[in-house]
DNA sequence: CGACACCTTGAAGAGGTTCAAGAAATGTGG
DNA sequence: CCACATTTCTTGAACCTCTTCAAGGTGTCG
């Protein structure tokens, strides 16, 4: 319901979270043009169709013009700039967030590696919303009027490009579910399923991870505040079903999250 | 930032919006083979690429293979039925709506002629909500696969499709804002603004509108109790802003609306 | 006309927010 | 590397918005 995960899985062994500190601090701001292989990429999978003939594979690699590094805390892009890229997330964890004009802001989504953001900036040639790194990043720059170019001679990565897009606007239906009709709990609870449940299809554990925002972040995601976010961890550790300690989460019981979220409470 | 109004307008002059009752009591459910003219539908400007040549026009037609009618109550499409088309409406007034494991349903959309319904479908070949006709309606079924074959073709239609799928991104995008930080008020105001505007850009009234769905479809899309709609329009009406009559609503004050969406209360 | 769906309104109650204070972690500059 | 400033997180208590439960009204259709 909530799924935002890719088809296939990436690794089938298990990896462990790495740590949040600065993985590559010194790296510069500026755009890369090295000429990049996506035959050797890792998210392979995750981020290009499957099935290729490898005089395909070839030609789609030219549509990753080049790399970009994101410092944390740094954007992407911003609500207004020009649009005129896709990026396929390598490494490293975003927050998506739009804006009204009384200066509330909402997070429309979390994204991490072999995810694809900037598709809000198709429809007016303009971001609609900010993408900002939540740790540093690195994405790989694909101009989208080169992706409609190579889709119309690859019919393989139209399917794809149409199935991503596809695939956004039913998980946003599923956010919709989850603010329109769930209550704190079974925010959360879904809300921690999806996101170990992705982790895991990129090799990591299935039980333990590393929050990539704050309360605040989250709470804004769920349409709750920081503070219930946080009483809502400390119900879900006291009743056993996750441990907290800070930002790492280990849980102790997904049946227990599947169950909140699938029972609708007082009914 | 709730916009879900396509490109362009379609008729200058003002009309009135019809009653509910029963447009064609006896259109067949079964579809239609009759072979159909884009170029002569007066939607054309809503819901087909501009700026095309006359040879494109004539392509871009045969990608409507039928028109189908649905009668009021009935669905277009079910969450699980296989995705084979997309439906372009050309009369009548759907809601979409998504169900959880535990029965709860959401309505994720209202969507009216000229708007194109079924992108949900396409990332799992399945659909994964129902579409269901608020009146009797008729669609023009345009299958995935041809649309997939002409929009390599014709340019002017693989950007449309491209953009027709990143604007309902955007308008989940909307959406979500509302749901996660508006309250009912606001979110009241805000849906009322924007159905009136995108009647407004059929060629109907700025001030006034018919609602096509019940208190409970309404409180269902904004997330709140089908009690607190009615009492947040009888709260509008005490205001003086609205005047409402069952399902017609007369808008007095659009400024008053914009106001209290852009208001952050108690801040 | 009677059955049914839909809408309105009131009163009580619950869930989440707000305000506030303090603790823990993180980052910065000397 | 430590001290201090800042950000983030937790927890309590009062409050408020929306929900729940209930009853009655209105409109529609067979």
């Amino acid at each position: 319901m909530l799924d935002q995960q890719p088809a296939p899985l990436l690794c089938p062994e298990t990896k462990t979270q790495p740590a949040v500190k600065g993985a590559s601090k010194v790296a510069p701001l500026i755009a890369q043009t090295i000429k990049v292989a996506c035959s050797n990429c890792n998210l392979r999978e995750l981020c290009m169709p499957m099935g290729l003939t490898s005089a395909e594979m070839d030609r789609i690699e030219d549509v990753v013009a080049s790399r970009r590094k994101i410092k944390r805390g740094t954007t992407l892009f911003r609500n207004g700039e020009k649009f005129t890229s896709l990026y396929a997330i390598r490494t490293g964890f975003f927050k998506t967030c739009v804006a009204s004009e009384d200066g509330r802001d909402q997070v429309t989504g979390f994204q991490m590696a072999g995810e694809v953001i900037g598709l809000d900036g198709i429809v007016n040639d303009h971001h609609t919303c900010d993408a900002v790194a939540l740790e540093d990043a690195e994405v790989c720059v694909m101009p989208f009027d080169r992706i409609e170019e190579l889709s119309r001679e690859v019919n393989a990565l139209q399917r794809h490009v149409h199935k991503i897009m596809s695939r956004e606007i039913v998980r946003e239906n599923g956010v919709m579910l989850l603010l329109g009709s769930m209550r704190a709990e079974e925010r959360l609870a879904a809300f921690l399923l999806n996101l170990v449940q992705r982790l895991h299809a990129r090799g990591f554990s299935q039980h333990e991870l590393v929050l990539r925002m704050t309360r605040e972040e989250i709470g804004s995601y769920l349409g709750l505040k920081l503070e219930t976010v946080s009483r809502t961890f400390s119900k879900f550790v006291d009743d056993g079903i996750i441990e907290v300690k800070q930002r790492h989460v280990r849980i102790l019981s997904t049946d227990a999250l599947r169950e909140i979220v699938n029972t609708k409470m007082g009914g």
